[in-house]
DNA sequence: AAACTGTACGAACGATCGTATTATTAGTTT
DNA sequence: AAACTAATAATACGATCGTTCGTACAGTTT
């Protein structure tokens, strides 16, 4: 059975993913609260009411950003890393992965997630509620993918707290880089971190660099 | 010789400090642009030209605001660290004060430099400057500090290097316990992190903890 | 007492914010 | 071709933004 599709919900879907592609980059630098309808109208020469009609609220829209900022995220990040077998050397790509995510300016304001978590952190509602929801979910995915090293017996370490000191170290290069306007050597500070941690707990795998 | 004291200068001086303290209140949650003259004005009970007349434009209020949340910084991080005598033990003492610093909510939104430096990380101008500014000072600090105990043979490291790692310690607890909603747990894993890069790092002193 | 200075106020400005209402246009269904 | 639906646009709303202006007043200097 052919599959119908109704071109004026194509035509919705694409203007829709238009927004929310500049609504990330534009939220990345200026921030969830930054991010306006009518500055977005503009930016992409369309009407401010037909980009509110999209998303009913600006609540909303901040929602949506997010998600779409999720996705991206999911590719640029985790999925090269699961493209390595579990292991030391998953968490090794994942790293470098992350790090290359922020230097590569994947969102020109740097990390989206750093960005936001900072700026609702303090704040109650649904937008923090869900920028912890996703923070949560991708601390268990890196804890996750230490607790496989450990299981087949590559790492020695207690996989929260490993967790904790990678993520650190993602957070912090990636902040330094922006306040030193896109200096690239905090990177390999970063990465020497990283592998100095990792080979303190590793149990004599070889090491993936 | 007396220093004779102009009542005016003194009443306008104190309105300053008042609006200075809400200032980096409001600005530690709602970030440097959620940080507006009006609101200010509404909260204080006073005019909102009063407020402005104090700073002559918006970008001079967040410098103003800056100074100030720099000034209880020093009061709460540096000086408890200084108390204590150079060495591991002031390295010790600086993470301590940190940790307390965050977790007391010394601002009401976690860390004013956290906050603030991921809002304007990514943008240009005089506050970005003067964030960077500040951070590099607060870096030096923490390298310093961390020198001083390798010269008195209390540790081994490369200071660049381990100042970047407990400070991306500091941060990322920071982080944590406001997206956890306050949740107290997240300090104790960063303590943990510190003292077990230190005790790896140190060199056959006394440990201070 | 007069002249001056610094602080604070009230009112108004143009711009922009999020949102609501009403209309127009493109595409589908009958 | 008519009826209907979904996406987009045009316009306007009250609120708030940063900023400007003119003024009232407290305090200092002459």
């Amino acid at each position: 059975m052919e599959t119908r599709v109704d071109g004026r919900l194509v035509r919705g879907d694409q203007t829709r993913r238009l927004v929310l592609r500049k609504a990330v980059d534009i939220a990345s630098v200026d921030g969830l609260e930054g991010l306006s309808i009518g500055r977005l109208a503009k930016e992409l020469d369309v009407s401010k009411s037909g980009v509110f009609a999209h998303f009913g609220s600006k609540e909303e829209l901040q929602l949506a950003t997010i998600r779409a900022a999720r996705r991206i995220y999911a590719d640029a990040v985790v999925q090269p890393a699961f493209a390595v077998e579990p292991g030391l050397g998953r968490v090794w790509a994942m790293s470098e992965s992350w790090l290359e995510y922020s230097r590569r300016r994947v969102f020109p304001g740097g990390c989206f997630f750093a960005k936001a978590s900072h700026e609702y952190g303090a704040r109650r509602g649904p937008v923090h509620d869900y920028l912890a929801e996703v923070n949560q979910e991708w601390m268990q995915l890196v804890e996750q993918t230490i607790s496989e090293a450990i299981e087949r017996g590559e790492l020695e370490a207690d996989p929260g707290q490993l967790a904790f000191e990678l993520n650190a170290f993602y957070d912090s290069a990636n902040m330094a880089s922006l306040l030193r306007d896109n200096d690239d050597t905090v990177y390999e500070r970063a990465r020497q971190s990283i592998r100095a941690r990792l080979e303190a707990a590793a149990a004599g795998t070889a090491l993936p660099w």
